[in-house]
DNA sequence: GTGAAAGCGCTAACAC
DNA sequence: GTGTTAGCGCTTTCAC
C-alpha cells in the first residue's frame, strides 16, 4: 500500500479539513484514481459503464478536481494573464471582455493585472504571473523593460503584445499603428481645411505615437507645429473639460483638436456645449477609439475607429491556437483603423 | 539519493525544457532546497551570510518560485477570484480596480470572471475557481443558485457578497441597501414636487430593488404607480437615449425619471439636449451610482452616491484580515448611500 | 540555523 | 479499457 487510506470519519463541520480527491471518488466507485482522471479528461477512453458509474459518484460527492495539482503535473494551468494600464476606462475593458469571453469557451481563466501605466509595475506583474505558471501572457503596448523581455524569453510561454505595432514583437502581436492612425487624422483635419491644431492627451507611449503621427501630417502640409496639452491620468471626462478650457484661453486661434481618446474628447464637447461654443464652427473636435460615447455625445464625435473588443478576441484566438499545438501562421496581426466622420469636425 | 540530480546540460534554446527550481538554486549555492525556501518565505530564520549568498544566486539565475507547487503544498494560492456581471461598464470596473489595488499590496492576484448577469454562468465560474483553489471569492449581489451556495459552503473558503445587502449572507458582505436607496430617491423626487414618475433600467435583481424602493416611496405619498421601462443590457448610453424617447412619446405626462445607473441617465440627458427638451423644467432625470459622467454631463445629474471603488477596497480588507488569521468583527458592512443633488432635478 | 523525509493531488509513461 | 509507478516543485514536520 503506497498511500494511507483516509480512515477518519468526515468532520461534521461545513468546511472540511480536507477536500474530496480523485482517490476518494475512485474508492467509492471501486476503480483506480487514474480512471476517474480519464473520465474527466478523456472520457472516450473509458467504457460507457465505468464512465456512467464514475460520473454519478463525481456528481453525488460534489467532487471538484484540484487544478493546482493537475497543473503541476501536466505543466498546463489553463490560465492566461492579461496586463493592462487600467481597467476603469472603457478603452481596455473591451479588450479584457473579448479575451475573457473567448478564453472561457475553452475552459481557460483570466488573471488580471493593472499597471497604472508604470513599466516597473508591469515587470513585477510579469514575474508574479510567470510564478503562477500561466499558459500565456497578454501585454498592453510594445514598450517594456529589459527585465520584462528577458523574463518572458526565459519562461518560454506564448506572449501577445496588443494595442500597438512593432516589427520585432516579443512573440505575437495584435494591434494597429498608432502613428499612422494619428497621421490619418491629421491628414483628414487638414483636408477639412483646419490649419491650427492641438493635441490633448496623456503621455503614454501610444498616445504619444498618435500625436507624433498627427504632427507629421500637419507639418507635411506646411501648417504650424501643433500645440500639445498633456493631461493627467485618471478622470478623463473632467480632464477633457479642463484641458479644452485651458486651450481656449491660451490658444484662441486653434481651430481643431485631436484627443488621445473619445472620453477626453467627450468631456471637451460637453464643456463646449456648456460654454455655448459652436462645434465644429468655432473649434473642431476629434476623438480616438470610437468608444460607446463617441456617437452619443452632442455633437457626435469624429473619431478613429479601432476595436478594443476585436483585439481581445483575436489575441485569445492566437493563444488558443498555440495552446492547441496549431502554429500561428502570422504572428503579427494588424487590425487597422479607419476615420469615422461625424458632426464634430 | 531520493532525487535524481539534473545532470543534463542546459539547452541552448531560449525556452528551457525545464524551469529553474529551488533545487537548482540550492545546488549552486551549496545549501539544501529548504534553505532557499526559507530565504524567500522567512528570511529572518536564515543567517545573514547564507541569506546573502542564496539571494545572489536567486537573482543571477533568474529564479522564479513555482507558486503552483507552493500552493499545492501549503494549501494557499494567494489568489482571489471576483465574479462580476460585466466589466465593460464603469459600474463594476471601479470595484475590480479597488480589489486589485488592495490585494496586490499583499502579493495576492485577482482572477476575474464575467457572468453577463446569468446565474448559471456564475455557478460555473464558482466551480472553476474552487477548482483552482482560490483563497477567497467575491460575488456580485446576494442572489445565487442553490448549487453555488452549496459548493461555496463545501469549499469552506472566505466569500464576500457585494453591491447589495441581506440579513443572511453566505459569509461576508459589503454593500448597501438598494431598496432603501431607491426609496430615498423616490422620497426626494416627491419632496421636489414631482408626481408622475418612471423608472428606466435593466432587470437585474439590484436594479429591480431600486425600482421597488422608489415605487414604495411614491405610492406612500399617494402618487400614481410609476411606469417601468425595461432596457436591454449592453449599450447603456444608447439604451438611455432610446428609452427616454419611448417614454416621452408614450407617457408625455411623466415629470421625473429615475434610472438604474448614471450612464443610462446620461444617455437620456444627451437625448433631451438634442431634442431641446428642458431638464428639469419639462422632465427631471435622476441617476444612480455617481459615476464619473454624472457631474460632467449637461445638465449635471442628481444621483445616488455609492462607492464602487470603496466596495472593492473594503472587500479586499475583509478578505486579507481573514487570510491573516484575524477575525472579521463585523461580517456585514453597509457602506450606505446618499442623494447628491445637481441640476437635473 | 540547517537539513531529511514525507506528502500535497494530480498526470505521463508504461504496463497488462 | 484499466492499473501501476514515478514524479511535478514545493512546504511541513521533525530531527539535529
Amino acid at each position: 500500500m503506497t498511500r494511507k487510506p483516509n480512515t477518519e470519519p468526515a468532520p461534521a463541520s461545513a468546511a472540511p479539513v480536507r477536500a474530496i480527491t480523485k482517490e476518494d471518488v475512485a474508492r467509492a466507485a471501486g476503480v483506480s484514481h487514474i480512471t476517474v482522471s480519464r473520465v474527466i479528461n478523456t472520457p472516450e477512453k473509458v467504457s460507457p459503464e465505468t464512465r456512467a458509474k464514475v460520473e454519478s459518484f463525481i456528481a453525488s460527492m460534489g467532487y471538484i478536481p484540484n487544478m493546482l495539482a493537475g497543473g503541476l503535473a501536466s505543466r498546463r494551468t489553463r490560465i492566461v494573464a492579461a496586463i493592462v494600464p487600467t481597467i476603469s476606462h472603457s478603452i481596455f475593458a473591451e479588450t479584457v471582455r473579448g479575451l475573457s469571453e473567448k478564453l472561457s469557451e475553452q475552459g481557460y481563466q483570466l488573471l488580471l493585472g493593472q499597471t497604472n501605466y508604470s513599466e516597473t509595475a508591469e515587470t513585477a506583474l510579469v514575474e508574479a504571473f510567470i510564478g503562477r505558471r500561466v499558459d500565456g501572457l497578454v501585454l498592453t503596448g510594445v514598450q517594456h523593460t529589459a527585465r520584462t523581455r528577458q523574463r518572458l524569453k526565459a519562461a518560454g510561454i506564448p506572449v501577445v503584445e496588443t494595442w500597438d505595432l512593432t516589427k520585432r514583437p516579443i512573440d505575437m502581436l495584435v494591434g494597429f499603428n498608432n502613428h499612422e492612425a494619428g497621421r490619418a487624422m491629421g491628414d483628414y483635419l487638414i483636408n477639412k481645411g483646419y490649419r491650427r491644431m492641438a493635441f490633448i492627451g496623456g503621455e503614454d507611449p501610444r498616445g504619444m505615437a498618435r500625436f507624433s503621427g498627427m504632427r507629421d501630417a500637419v507639418l507635411a502640409h506646411g501648417a504650424q507645429e501643433p500645440i500639445h496639452i498633456k493631461i493627467p491620468l485618471g478622470s478623463f471626462l473632467h480632464a477633457g473639460r479642463e484641458a479644452i478650457g485651458l486651450l481656449l484661453r491660451e490658444h484662441p486661434d486653434v481651430d481643431a483638436v485631436f484627443f488621445s481618446n473619445d472620453v477626453i474628447a467627450a468631456g471637451a464637447a460637453m464643456e463646449c456645449i456648456r460654454r455655448g461654443i459652436q462645434v465644429p464652427r468655432q473649434i473642431a473636435l476629434a476623438g480616438f477609439a470610437n468608444l460607446e460615447i463617441a456617437p452619443e455625445v452632442t455633437p457626435a464625435l469624429t473619431t478613429v475607429q479601432i476595436s478594443g473588443h476585436q483585439i481581445g478576441l483575436t489575441t485569445a484566438e492566437m493563444l488558443l491556437a498555440r495552446f492547441n499545438g496549431l502554429g500561428v501562421a502570422q504572428p503579427i496581426c494588424d487590425l487597422g483603423y479607419s476615420i469615422v466622420e461625424r458632426e464634430s469636425t
